[in-house]
RNA sequence: GGAGGGGUUCCCGAGUGGCCAAAGGGAUCAGACUGUAAAUCUGACGCGCAAGCUUCGGUGGUUCGAAUCCACCCCCCUCCA
């Protein structure tokens, strides 16, 4: 064990990453005592994870830097029921082909942030389908579903408005749901000793479930975390941009967008969020936004939050081209770019559209580079003026887009509003 | 199986024969202001340059005319069995 171990509960706490301790003040001296293992789970939902799931995966990989031994779980198995967790209404089943597809995608996200070669500590990567696929129904009804009372199940908070509220509703494989993950905890503390599961504050009823299942069960006392939901102090969603989710995969958010969802993170949000999303000491944030409030004018913490949390995902390469783009779309004169920076652009994911070169109107271009979302819109940036080529504004509806105004013949800068743009490549 | 309530534009939610592309709020987007902030103000917010076209769970019907009336169907909720 590496020193720092005995705290790390105080640590997360300190960094605001508490939001319940199942087990109480017994948590912390269970992990003080020696180097326990840790799991969180991680449901294939999407073809990627997204900003929010880097909380317990960090906090994950924060237990593994105290010594700890995490594991990363996949719900291969959970994933085909879906959690009904603090959901206002039930969801459309996937198909267990589009499900499987997503677990394969999801393995390396996760094992990126571990370390799977630190001895006795070292990650592990684990899918609950490989326990739950063989378990047959009546063993499962027998065994499992014995110990859980539908009373109490009912009572949980996290099902409570499918069930109270008015035209609501919940389905029976919904509810079920608790019962799998409990069985995960169960299962992990039997296989592997694991006695501690992370999850977001609206997993707490999963958790404690698990943890009345493995003493039932193992007769083991085991223990919960859960992190807080991260919110904004506006109030809306965390980890939306205008364009969407902001993902972890590049290739569905690339790290230029990346970089630019937390350079534009809110002041009242930033401090918080230096917190959750790196590995900077605390001491160092608080001085960081000592400075901030000293000073006048446009504060550190967003750029110091992009480059970590940029570089944490993306790792140095996909920060520098992150801030190449970012350098050559805000601070630069665009107009005189050259064909190699342009190229660059594109190698570093600036999006990029080609258009036929024989003469596209600025409109379709706007239409085509999904910039505008039809004509009509399209029309109403142009008269809001809230479009420019090439850092020169665009008015004027019947502009076209030709080679003889393109820079280098070929290549047009267009941004909307005021910071997104997309890059237009002319075909010869 | 019975009785009742309900499905409206991204969300909530009005609308119960023409004045409805459909009130209001939220979200979102643009502009001004700024720090590529926040707050605030202004504007947009089904598609179309327009004439106009397509929307109010589905399918038919009544009517000059329907989101609004009728029939059947699908889905959800509540209570009873």
């Amino acid at each position: 064990m590496s020193a720092g171990s005995q705290d790390i509960i105080s640590e997360l706490q300190t960094r605001g990453l508490v939001n319940q301790l199942a087990g109480g003040e017994e948590v912390a001296q269970h992990l003080g005592e020696a180097s326990r293992t840790v799991y969180c789970g991680f449901d294939p939902t999407a073809e990627s994870l997204h900003v929010g799931s880097l909380v317990p995966l960090l906090a994950l990989k924060r237990f593994q830097m105290a010594g700890h031994r995490p594991i990363a779980l996949i719900g291969g198995a959970t994933g085909m029921i879906g959690d009904p967790s603090f959901k206002a209404s039930e969801r459309q089943l996937n198909s267990a082909d589009v499900i499987a597809g997503w677990v394969e995608r999801l393995k390396p996200q996760l094992s990126q942030f571990l370390d799977f070669d630190s001895g006795s500590h070292s990650a592990l990567l684990v899918n609950n389908l490989d326990w739950m696929q063989p378990f047959g129904v009546l063993d499962f009804l027998r065994d499992v579903g014995k110990h859980f009372s539908v009373n109490a199940m009912i009572q949980k908070e996290s099902v409570k408005q499918r069930i109270e509220r008015e035209g609501a509703g919940i389905s029976f494989t919904e509810f079920s749901y608790m019962i799998l993950q409990s069985y995960d905890f169960a299962e992990l503390n039997r296989r592997y000793g694991c006695t501690l599961q992370l999850g977001g504050s609206d997993q707490w009823g999963n958790i404690t479930g698990g943890i009345d299942l493995t003493r039932r069960l193992h007769q083991q006392q085991v223990y919960g975390v859960t992190l807080p939901l991260v919110t904004k102090a506006d109030g809306t969603k965390f980890g939306k941009t205008e364009t969407g989710t902001v993902w972890i995969s590049p290739s569905k958010t690339s790290p230029y967008a990346f970089f630019q969802f937390w350079l534009n993170v809110a002041d009242a949000d930033v401090y918080k969020f230096l917190h959750y999303f790196t590995f900077l000491p605390v001491a160092e944030i608080a001085a960081i936004e000592a400075s901030d409030r000293a000073a006048t004018g446009k504060p550190e913490a967003q750029g110091i939050l992009a480059r970590e949390a940029t570089r944490l995902v993306h790792g140095e390469e996909g920060l520098e081209a992150a801030m190449r783009i970012s350098a050559a779309l805000f601070s630069g004169d665009i107009g005189s770019l050259t064909n190699q920076d342009l190229e660059q652009l594109e190698l570093d994911g600036l999006p990029c559209t080609v258009l036929n070169g024989a003469g596209c109107s600025i409109v379709d271009a706007l239409v085509a580079t999904e910039l505008a979302k039809s004509n009509r819109q399209a029309r109403e940036f142009l008269g809001n003026n809230a479009v420019s080529a090439n850092g020169q504004a665009v008015d004027n509806q019947d502009f076209m887009l030709t080679p003889e105004t393109a820079l280098n013949g070929k290549y047009y800068v267009l941004k909307r509003g005021k910071k997104l743009f997309h890059l237009v490549k002319l075909a010869a």
